[in-house]
DNA sequence: CGAATTTGACCAGCGC
DNA sequence: GCGCTGGTCAAATTCG
């Protein structure tokens, strides 16, 4: 597709999962339970199609809440990160070993309101896929991290409804310093600060 | 010309 | 055991 221009760098940024200050989007509230939870700043349609986005969202949840379980303790609460150990041998290609057959990696999930699926974190990520999901008429993207030797993968789904939720599912961790430089936003917000500083 | 995408096929796990 | 869903690969294609 076409790329689209940055309208406004999404605060996705920085230590990614790490950072204490709070994003805006989360998806792990499986202790709090809320109804609207993952929903917080996206206001729950009165109609009831919006049962089917929950619906959908609910699969990616359910998944990253049983790991999360099984971590606890990585799962803080109000937290907008989740962690996940998920299994899978047979991607990767003569990246894992003998041994390691169930391998959980940690996934990390979070919701993030914005109009672009690509969030750019800073990382180069090559698109190796894209399935189109049930209960959502948009696809959901597979990149993977390009660095030699980092296996990140970085998956994007969108809701059916409200295009400017995107769920973004990050796997594994980054053994890599950034490529790109000055493209933090809070770097750039700094900036700012610097420019309309008023005397 | 090289690197990143696209897109269909292929495969593994799960449910029935 | 079969079929569905989700995840990945790989060849072809496009982009820079």
């Amino acid at each position: 597709m076409e790329n689209y221009p940055m309208l406004f760098p999404i605060s996705n940024s920085s230590t990614a999962m790490g950072s204490s200050h709070h994003h805006q989007g989360l998806i792990s509230n499986f202790d709090g339970q809320s109804s609207n939870g993952f929903l917080g700043l996206k206001s729950t349609s009165t109609s009831t199609s919006a049962h089917d986005d929950q619906n959908n969202l609910h699969q990616l949840q359910k998944r990253v809440a049983e790991t999360a379980r099984d971590n606890h303790g990585l799962l803080s609460r109000g937290g907008s990160i989740v962690t996940e150990n998920h299994h899978h041998q047979i991607g990767d290609s003569a990246g894992k070993k003998k041994g390691e057959k169930k391998v959980r990696k940690p996934r990390y999930a979070f919701q993030t309101r914005s109009q672009v699926d690509i969030l750019d974190d800073g990382y180069r990520w090559r698109k190796y896929g894209q399935k189109a999901v049930k209960n959502n008429k948009f696809p959901r993207s597979y990149y993977r991290c390009t660095y030699q030797g980092c296996n990140v993968k970085k998956q994007v789904q969108r809701l059916t409804k409200d295009e400017g939720v995107v769920v973004t599912t990050y796997e594994g961790v980054h053994n890599h310093p950034i490529e790109k430089t000055s493209d933090n936003f809070e770097h750039i917000l700094s900036q700012m600060q610097i420019y309309s500083t008023p005397f």
